[in-house]
DNA sequence: ATGGTTGGTGGACAGGTGTCCACCGTTTCA
DNA sequence: TGAAACGGTGGACACCTGTCCACCAACCAT
């Protein structure tokens, strides 16, 4: 190339520099196909590397797909975390969270499109790391409200099975989200889901207190 | 081949048995990848045709997954429809309802696996038919929860957004089932779902009743 | 200064892919 | 009875795929 880019950058750092480039790219193309069906040629050709230099990154399209799922829920957990502690525990901080992931579907949109489809898509490998991250959000919830005023008398179990619920509705949420383009069905998105968690927390209030 | 097997048909009915073949294999091969991934050239070999003879009955891939959602949930609307009115109207069908879905997944686990895959898989016209249909059940549920007893000052808003809550509870009760060979894991998400059916309901009769 | 390490290249390979064409034998129906 | 319609075949086409090899040039540590 004819520009000047900083061309004082360390080995490992233009490695670093491709395989982000890697990266974005196969999130990219992701959008319209799985990951499984992702030509590794085509990466390479938008990333502007031969074919082969794809392996010296990654053994395979698998290891992408999961350092791609490692990446997703690594800034998504810090930033849920941060809006946690943020808030007095009292009170379920469910709603706020609801918040940061709306606003990051929109920033980080591709991300949510890889994630929704790899969750039952091909790679065995992948779904199961995505499911992993899911069943921690999952726990991380189930402490919330354990932390909840009047709901110490739980049993862990119902702990877990209200909290699993809370997470299906969330990512049915995100999912709805991804395939609506019109700003006021993503605000209808919004208020159905908050609505429906809070019909979920209601609904687990008095659920100990039934006969039975 | 030297098999007799029934020689006398007549070229309709030969057509819908290929017809079948295809979809069945397509089905079948479905299982390990997404129908946009899919292989035409599989599907006829699995089948037992030229892949040129694809094209008598489909006109696409596309077009194949569409005919198997469509099959997918005429049975299925069929089947929960007969226990909906086999039921007493006045108390909620849904848990019942579970039993028979949990049926069909065993029976027919394949055209499950179809369905969690291209309900975000890569086909739009194929995800948007199944969306379609499960709003469909949606709008059905809602129906169910109009009728119940104490219900009645229920908005419509609200009736539809804890119906799709149902729903979604349900697919993702079909998608845990199917990544579950083992026998006490299947009894533990029958066991957990109908935990969560009946906390939604709880949740829904005491949400009109709440302040605000 | 030198030599190994490393990210990247180019070409080749064996195979798979969708789709088009001309053709065939049987069924259908007029 | 004859011709048209139809389901299916076989081969060919242009193209795309993952992966392997030898090779290169620059970087890094010695």
């Amino acid at each position: 190339m004819s520009t000047p880019e900083e061309p004082e950058l360390t080995r490992t750092e233009r490695k670093e520099r491709t395989r982000r480039a890697i990266l974005d790219a196969a999130l990219e193309l992701s959008e319209q196909g799985s990951l499984s069906a992702l030509s590794l040629r085509h990466v390479a050709r938008e990333v502007g590397i031969a074919p082969n230099a794809f392996y010296r990154h990654f053994a395979s399209a698998d290891e992408l797909g999961l350092a791609l799922v490692d990446e997703l829920f690594g800034t998504l957990r810090q930033l849920l975390s941060d809006v946690r502690s943020a808030r007095p525990i009292s009170d379920g901080a469910i709603v706020p969270s609801l918040g940061v992931l709306v606003d990051r579907v929109h920033t980080e949109r591709l991300q949510f499109v890889f994630l929704t489809r790899e969750r039952v898509g091909g790679s065995a490998a992948v779904r199961t790391a995505i499911r992993r991250e899911l069943e921690l959000f999952e726990a991380e919830i189930a402490l919330d409200f354990a932390r909840m005023p009047g709901a110490v008398q739980w049993s862990s179990e119902d702990l877990r099975v209200s909290a699993n619920l809370i997470v299906t509705a969330l990512v049915a949420a995100v999912e709805r989200l991804l395939y609506t383009q019109d700003r006021d069905g993503e605000q209808a998105i919004v208020a159905a889901t908050e609505k429906q968690l809070r019909m979920l927390t209601i609904g687990a209030r008095t659920w100990r207190s039934r006969p039975r």
